[in-house]
DNA sequence: CGGGGCTTTGATTGTAGTCAAGAAATGTGG
DNA sequence: CCACATTTCTTGACTACAATCAAAGCCCCG
């Protein structure tokens, strides 16, 4: 994917890389830093979908709609790379192991959302925020960017909230909660995860994700 | 899509079509009825993600799960067409656009995931409630299943609930609230919609989706 | 026409939201 | 490096939306 990008730009913690409702003109790779994805309702709620990190490829989405759906919203300074349109066409007409990637990971980030949809709505605001805990740590424990149960939190608790669809208020609260169970311990910026014991809250079943799928035609020679 | 397809089957309400957990052997394609992706927590709870209707793929998102994530109800009778994976392999490599079709409409299914998300997280009960029926109804419509203002609902109030994040009792009395403001009237097994009075109560943006996007490639001659 | 699932309604509870104010942390400019 | 401004965090008191519990009625469907 890397190879595909063309500008490289970097961006200040809060800063907006793409507002919904711009034209869609390109999907973005990050390479470094935490992006957030959102969505703002006409009654001016907001809605988080993702923290992104780095490696993973933003925007995508948006490119079913006319105008972008999601703002991208830098959440600490990053490093992002920008992959104009024109380019994704010729991917799949020459590249089909790529495209076939594209796809899968589409999905992947589809089993993402349904698993934050079935936290949000079926679940407690304990378990949600250690359910969020986890798939953070687990996926920058993946990426190599932490040592086990050491998560740095550079998000306000608002935005945590706007994850989980809670107040500020709640988390700070349930934040505590952990803490009083020992299943959390805060130093400085970083949150100590007791890792067996979040896990324990997480109600969503852990998943196994394909990485050389059977179906998926042999390289090209 | 269809050309796809192998076999073909049917289902009567209720019955599942693959249950979460089994290995991913196949996608399917709606031909006929309606069909309810959702999910089991640990706790018992289920979440409802989507009510496929004709046209629809169904079962993508575990292509990229070695089991699958979702499991597949027939909320009416219905008929299925099943796509192996062995077929998918060949389509990316020797049906570009249909690959990128493929990859497109994965995209679009994200961004209806984001709004039923959004809507779970951070809107009221009342309002969700208006937001699926309306959704529900403006796709049936764009399909020509139904005459507009008119939407067959074959879902108990518990399968709604788990679509929303509430519960069946909470729906009942939202559904009554409707009637009382004269937003929506049940006739046997219709709801008749007041479509300016519930679009009204949609706290999510109208979406555009592309049709054929500038950067796809051209047709094979 | 009998029975099980679904819907409806009432009473009560509880989780999370709201409002508010003070404390702590962070950022900024001098 | 300090002083000030602003944002974020924390805590308390109170409210409210939706959940829970329970029971009766309805309606298919066999």
């Amino acid at each position: 994917m890397s190879a595909l990008a063309s500008d490289t730009l970097e961006y200040r913690r809060r800063s907006a890389i793409r507002h919904e409702g711009a034209p869609v003109q390109h999907i973005y790779l990050l390479t470094e830093g935490w992006v957030g994805s959102s969505m703002t309702l006409k009654s001016g709620a907001r809605q988080f979908f993702k923290v992104h990190i780095p490696g993973d490829v933003l925007g995508a989405p948006s490119l079913a709609s006319v105008n972008a759906v999601e703002t991208l919203t830098a959440i600490t300074d990053c490093t992002i790379k920008y992959i104009p349109l024109s380019r994704l066409g010729s991917i799949f007409a020459e590249h089909p192991r790529v495209g076939m990637s594209l796809f899968l990971s589409a999905n992947k980030e589809r089993i993402a959302l349904m698993d934050l949809l079935a936290t949000v709505g079926r679940v407690s605001a304990i378990e949600r925020l250690a359910s969020f805990l986890m798939d953070l740590h687990d996926r920058l424990l993946v990426a190599g960017q932490i040592e086990a149960g050491r998560l740095p939190m550079p998000m306000t608790q608002e935005e945590i909230a706007d994850m989980l669809g809670l107040t500020a208020v709640h988390v700070n609260r349930m934040l505590h909660e952990l803490e009083t169970h020992s299943l959390l311990h805060r130093s400085g910026r970083d949150f100590i995860l007791n890792l067996p014991g979040l896990q324990a809250m997480n109600l969503i079943a852990s998943r196994t994700y394909v990485q050389e799928p059977s179906w998926l035609p042999p390289p090209r020679g």
